[in-house]
DNA sequence: CTACCGATTGACT
DNA sequence: GTCAATCGGTAGA
């Protein structure tokens, strides 16, 4: 029944999913879909690159030096969103494992799956429009976490939301069974320190990571 | 207050 | 492959 189909894949991944070691939760985001509702319309995807951000001795995470008013919600309870700016855009990570500890994964990258052309009309919003009719591309839609943010309208207004909540942004479970996809890793994107530790995931054939 | 820098992207060679 | 736009966060005077 598609009603029920709709409502199993709408809910929300629960908070003891997140209450992991962060590498594990990692992992298993991949697969799942990427849910968000509003007025103007739901967008959702399935969610095919990641990074950890490591809760102790990882000096690339934003919390290595501690607790500051940017960072304050990678201590909160996990399944919490970590929202953070970097060169004016917007990048979404999941928290992880017990509270006080400032672990979290980063969401690099999105297959677009449901309101593609209201993904579109935010990327172009933001582009401006001095630019070819068909930009961008489907698969750039949500390739890359500022881009996704983009598509998915997430700012700094979702920095500590409760992504169990179902509500406005969060993950339900996706297409994850075993052997469904073969996960590759690597070292993470952008990073200048730590830049070798093998902490980016992402689905191995998809044609949708943010870099090969 | 000022100075520096970045978990990025898009344009360009 | 290279490079710069652009601005919030952070550290330090």
């Amino acid at each position: 029944m598609v009603l029920d189909a709709y409502s199993t894949a709408c809910r929300p991944l629960p908070r003891t999913f997140y209450d992991r070691d962060v590498v594990e939760v990692a992992r298993e985001l991949l697969g799942q879909y990427l849910l968000r509702s509003h007025e103007d319309g739901l967008v959702g995807g399935r969610i095919v690159e990641v990074e950890a951000y490591l809760g102790r001795d990882d000096p690339a995470n934003h919390a290595y030096r501690g607790p500051t008013r940017r960072n304050a919600s990678m201590f909160g309870p996990p399944g919490s969103a970590y929202v953070y700016a970097i060169h004016s855009r917007w990048c979404l990570n999941a928290v992880t494992e017990p509270p006080g500890v400032p672990s979290a994964v980063l969401i690099r990258a999105v297959e677009p799956l449901v309101g593609l052309e209201l993904m579109q009309r935010r990327r172009r919003a933001r582009a401006g429009s001095a630019r070819h009719a068909e930009w961008p591309p489907t698969r750039d839609l949500a390739r890359g976490p500022a881009r996704l943010c983009e598509a998915f309208a997430i700012d700094r207004a979702f920095d500590g939301w409760d992504l169990t909540r179902g509500e406005q942004l969060w993950i339900a479970p996706g297409d994850t069974g075993a052997a469904r996809f073969e996960i590759a890793t690597s070292g993470r994107i952008g990073v200048t320190s730590a830049h070798d530790a093998p902490l980016r995931f992402y689905i191995a054939d998809s044609p949708l990571v943010s870099k090969r």
